[in-house]
DNA sequence: TTTATTGT
């Protein structure tokens, strides 16, 4: 991480930084209310803005299940909220880039399907987004920088319509393509994918952090092996908030 | 078993 970092707040002054948040699996069955219960009925909350709402005839959604499922441990802020059929998405209008993304993987989501062509997928802008504050592709030609995945186009490979829904421009971040995205970042994905086979459920956060951040001395700093309130801090999220660190750190899925 | 750009 620490030379992810690095690279990229040199090369770019955007650092891009994936606060893989934690893996959390309750032993218990899903309670009847999740939060996401708690939330899908408060007005002015577009948890379905982008695409299931104009896809779905159903009087619930179809992603709703899915939703509830990826936010089930709370969401790390409410800033324009959209919500994918596999991942949920926090949009900064300022910068045209994601606040956060979340993604659930498992075993069986990251599950590679052969019928599956990542080359048929566009970049393509979000039309959900007001255009005043929409990426666009013109953003990134030949501005050196790779569109690259917050969540990662390789977790979305078991069906075509999953994948597709990462090239959402909403769903990218300016990143540097050598060395950076298309290796160091690359190999992180590939990790995070791996630790399904560890884990029943991985809980994955990405998003921006634009460093190096003022400190109390007065001068700018970029640290890297931080404890988890760091990044929240720098981010201004919180990452399940209403889960106690104790039972976080014990309670988990790990395979035996 | 992936991540991408440019130019056509």
């Amino acid at each position: 991480m620490a030379r992810l970092l690095k690279k990229c707040v040199i090369a770019s002054g955007i650092s891009i930084a994936s606060f893989y948040c934690g893996i959390y699996y309750d032993k218990k069955t899903t309670s009847n209310e999740t939060l996401f219960d708690k939330f899908k009925n408060l007005p002015g909350l577009p948890l379905y803005g982008t695409v299931s709402a104009a896809t779905s005839f159903s009087p619930v959604p179809q992603s709703m299940n899915r939703t509830s499922q990826i936010m089930k441990y709370g969401f790390p802020s409410l800033d324009n909220v959209k919500s994918f059929s596999d991942y949920v998405l926090s949009y900064d209008r300022r910068t045209r880039v994601a606040h956060w993304v979340f993604e659930h993987l498992t075993k069986e989501t990251v599950k590679y399907n052969d019928a599956v062509d990542r080359s048929l997928c566009n970049f393509m802008p979000d039309e959900s987004i007001h255009h005043f504050f929409r990426a666009e592709n013109s953003d990134y030609l030949r501005s050196g920088y790779d569109r690259g995945h917050l969540a990662a186009a390789g977790n979305h490979r078991c069906c075509q319509k999953d994948v597709e829904q990462t090239f959402y421009l909403s769903n990218m971040a300016p990143q540097v393509g050598v060395g950076f995205n298309r290796d160091s970042w690359n190999r992180l994905e590939k990790y995070v994918r791996k630790l399904t086979k560890k884990y029943i459920n991985v809980y994955c956060c990405t998003g921006p952090l634009y460093l190096p951040r003022k400190e109390a001395d007065g001068k700018n700093y970029v640290k890297y092996e931080v404890p988890p309130e760091a990044i929240e801090r720098a981010a201004g999220l919180l990452f399940f908030d209403n889960v106690s660190r104790s039972k976080m750190k014990t309670i988990n899925g790990k395979k035996s």
